[in-house]
DNA sequence: CAGCACTCGGGTAATTAGGGGT
DNA sequence: AATGTCCTAATTACCCGAGTGC
């Protein structure tokens, strides 16, 4: 493993999240607000999700791969 | 906006499958639940049905389908 | 600077879960 | 065994105006 501190994690925003879960934007941000979620603030205020998180709550455990 | 790799597969509400099959929604969460159909939970514990399975169970498939 | 899509809040309907009974 | 209906509690979806992101 490895993952220094400096590791640059992919983040979704709240419309991908929803997507990805077949919810509304605004049931993902209720699931951050329960702590259900973790979330990363914008200095504006928005939320962005870890994806590697969301994977993990969807059940979709990385089988590996698609080459970009 | 963002059209990429958030891909992840189609997923169907209980009352949209239940239109499908023309049941009671509570029938397809009893299937669901009885493992004839997998089913992908929200973090508040509601349902979601992967559409390409429910397709396959309708008998919706573009070739032909099985005589009875 | 202006513009548009998205998100943030809150509040209020509509679905869903779950058990039980026909 | 399987489906539909009734009930309550919980979760989710759509309404608004204002601010953020790019």
């Amino acid at each position: 493993m490895n993952t220094r501190a400096t590791e640059s994690e992919p983040l979704l925003t709240p419309a991908e999240v929803a997507a990805m879960f077949r919810v509304d934007p605004k049931t993902v941000t209720r699931w951050a607000k329960a702590g259900k979620l973790s979330s990363i603030r914008t200095l504006g205020g928005h939320r962005r999700y870890r994806e590697s998180e969301v994977r993990e709550l969807l059940g979709t455990i990385p089988s590996q791969r698609t080459p970009n």
